[in-house]
DNA sequence: AATCTATTCAATAAATTTATTGAATAGATT
DNA sequence: AATCTATTCAATAAATTTATTGAATAGATT
């Protein structure tokens, strides 16, 4: 094998696995499965694909080495290989809207932060944990709020939060916070609390990013 | 514009910026701006494509905002848009590493690493500049290593080095590097340098790795 | 003004990727 | 043993990506 043939290969085998990040389906995918693990047909339905399309991607995500799967009875549960993994979505994420400012704007305006809605970030999520009364709400389905959370959370998922106001003080801050940056769960979340006339606020990111930046979750 | 329609958006928009870095001669590319800026033919040439080829790649990396552009002369030098950018393809580098096996396999084989051989890691070379007496090799293109080098290395290319070894010392040892863990010069170097009966080793990844550690450089 | 030179553009064919459809499979459950 | 169910497979058409070729362009240089 010469000089060139080696370069060829050796850049190949290392984009094989970039390629495999490279897709919107499969972007939304791993970002998903940062949750934790979920059966084809919950991915097929929570990403809008048919389920043998979405089976399809994840033989291209296995086959790069980037989802691992087990099984549970009749249930195939695919989840990320590794932390790496979640890590390098993240930073493709944050190259993604550093390089392509249509990317950021795109989560702007979908989520009209208008200096009401402006997120918090997680530094300030942190020190304001530390310093004043506020509630921090996970908003997203039940299950995923088991497997892991912020610290102190509650966990009310967005779907039951109109039928659950009560149990929300209406002279604390809330800071509700769901999958990621991309998840509209917290923004449909204070959409509703601030027309209820509740003092509310969303997290920039979500509960992965949270972990994967070492504060303190359960 | 309804929720399924932001994410589609979204998640294209962020995969748009990972689809330009996952083709390996992209990778390679933006390998070699990791060094600094190229014009067209030089990169053409190191890359082994044709002009008009790698013009074409460079397009596709400008229009994902990868990398940007100065003008010298009846020249157009390309170069990376941001450290994020080397980041991002050292983590991609290093994901590749890690879930996919043929990609470490080759570049042991191909660099056929007996024990004489093994590399030697960044933090070991730091520790070994303090502690002992030893020679660190640079044997890129002179350019390259005067837009920027480790601290208290020198300069032969390695191809002048045939000609140039009585430069070097016999009885201290001596650590080669080159553009990265892909770069052959370094391991041509050390073959060399062993066979002349030098105490020689390469160091694992390139300047622009020691540089992104926060390692001295100059 | 004419020429040169580096780079890009445009057209094309081949290769690869994607989504869809309907069938096949493997492993429970009845 | 028959049936059910979740998932994968195989075939296909459409879309996209890639490398090649030769021409076009824009900005020096003569």
């Amino acid at each position: 094998m010469d000089k060139r043939e080696f370069k060829n290969k050796a850049y190949s085998e290392l984009a094989r696995v970039t390629k495999a990040l490279g897709n919107p389906r499969r972007m939304e995918i791993i970002d998903l499965l940062a949750q934790g693990s979920f059966s084809v047909e919950r991915i097929a339905e929570q990403t809008n694909l048919s389920v043998a399309n979405a089976s399809q991607h994840l033989q291209v995500l296995k086959g790069a080495g980037l989802v691992g799967i087990s099984k549970k009875g009749n249930f195939i549960f695919y989840e990320l290989a590794g932390e790496k993994v979640f890590e390098a979505w993240r930073a493709l994420r944050e190259l993604g809207f550093a390089q392509n400012p249509e990317a950021g704007n795109l989560v702007k305006n979908f989520f009209h932060s208008d200096s009401q809605r402006e997120p918090v970030t997680m530094e300030e999520l942190q020190q304001k944990m530390n310093q004043e009364d506020i509630v921090v709400l996970d908003v997203r389905p039940g299950e995923e709020y088991e497997r892991g959370h912020i610290k102190e959370a509650i966990s009310i998922p967005v779907k039951e939060l109109a039928g659950r106001l009560k149990a929300l003080p209406k002279n604390a801050e809330i800071i509700a916070y769901c999958r990621g940056p991309l998840c509209v769960y917290a923004d449909e979340a204070v959409k509703l609390l601030q027309e209820k006339g509740y003092n509310a606020k969303r997290l920039k990111e979500g509960f992965p990013d949270w972990k994967a930046m070492g504060f303190p979750a359960e």
